[in-house]
DNA sequence: AATATATTTCACTAAGTTTTGAAACTTCAG
DNA sequence: CTGAAGTTTCAAAACTTAGTGAAATATATT
């Protein structure tokens, strides 16, 4: 396969790819499209490659360095800012963890514990159900959330090794 | 709280989480309403407790029994279908799980296979800087795809606990 | 200070997704 | 076989989210 098809093709499926993970298509596509340059990019190049206006580079560009997954780089002499993307795969994936934990998960729990406690007859088959239902998902996120908070703080080859133990 | 209230939160906010994670939010809403019903409810008890039409709880309760979230009860002596959702949170998790890998992660391990060899000189900075981001991908995935496997196939007790154990 | 270059913002538009509701279809009882 | 009850389909409407481009702002150069 020549280069730059198979360039095409993973912009356009990692992008694809992304929005399934709570970053959108485009964001998802400047990523990949930085994580295959050798060198960092300036707004003008990613305009043109992807074919998309300044104004949604440039949004984008700043959700991707609010999610730590992109960097502002200065060249010395250039006018222009460039951008480089984090290209260790394990520092994508917990820097998204991290972020949709705290985005999603934490705030759930935190509403499962004012919905832990209803007033009414504790023998009441709809209170039982619902009370029920709330604290299996609240401890459940607990441990999620536990885990998940180990994942960010391990690196990679501890991580991995541990698991394959446990995995054979 | 009073009951009612905190059914319509927590249906409300299971249906905005669901939404970030590829469920959309009636689909999670009615997987809300049914995981706090002590018992199963019809098409109609559905449409007229989150005020949505007919057309609207077909759909998503097909999409729900083809995800494995919801079962179909045949109550004996009644013309209607019910419904009835899986409680065991933990069967949620794995079974959420199984279905996005088979249907996002499967399919870009495929893709990244093909990528991996592109022709030309592998001293060329694009080529080397694009197969080596690939080949990490991939390798990443791999193991990904091998630990989601793993936990599909586990018990929660069993996960818990091995977890627990790495994750002091 | 004036000019050129670069970046950010935001109202508008385009694209995509979800929901509705009525019609078509299916099933069952009499 | 007929009609009532239940379920499914699908085109159109409503809603939601993403993208554009021009104006406003900021920064650098002479």
């Amino acid at each position: 396969m020549k280069l730059e098809e198979a360039q095409q093709q993973f912009i356009a499926s990692w992008g694809a790819f992304g929005s399934h993970w709570g970053i959108n298509r485009t964001m998802a596509q400047i990523h990949a499209l930085l994580m295959i340059s050798p060198d960092p990019l300036s707004q003008d190049d990613i305009m043109e490659k992807l074919n998309i206006s300044r104004g949604n580079v440039n949004m984008n560009i700043r959700d991707l360095v609010d999610w730590g997954l992109v960097f502002r780089i200065l060249i010395p002499g250039e006018r222009k800012e460039f951008f480089s993307a984090e290209k260790d795969i394990w520092k994508v994936a917990t820097q998204i963890v991290k972020e949709r934990k705290k985005r999603e998960l934490d705030p759930m729990l935190r509403l499962l514990d004012q919905l832990e406690d209803v007033e009414g007859d504790k023998k009441d088959k709809h209170i039982k159900q619902f009370t029920e239902t709330i604290s299996s998902i609240r401890r459940f996120g607990l441990q999620a959330d536990k885990m998940l908070d180990g994942l960010v703080r391990a690196d990679e080859n501890w991580f991995l090794g541990n698991l394959m133990k446990i995995f054979r």
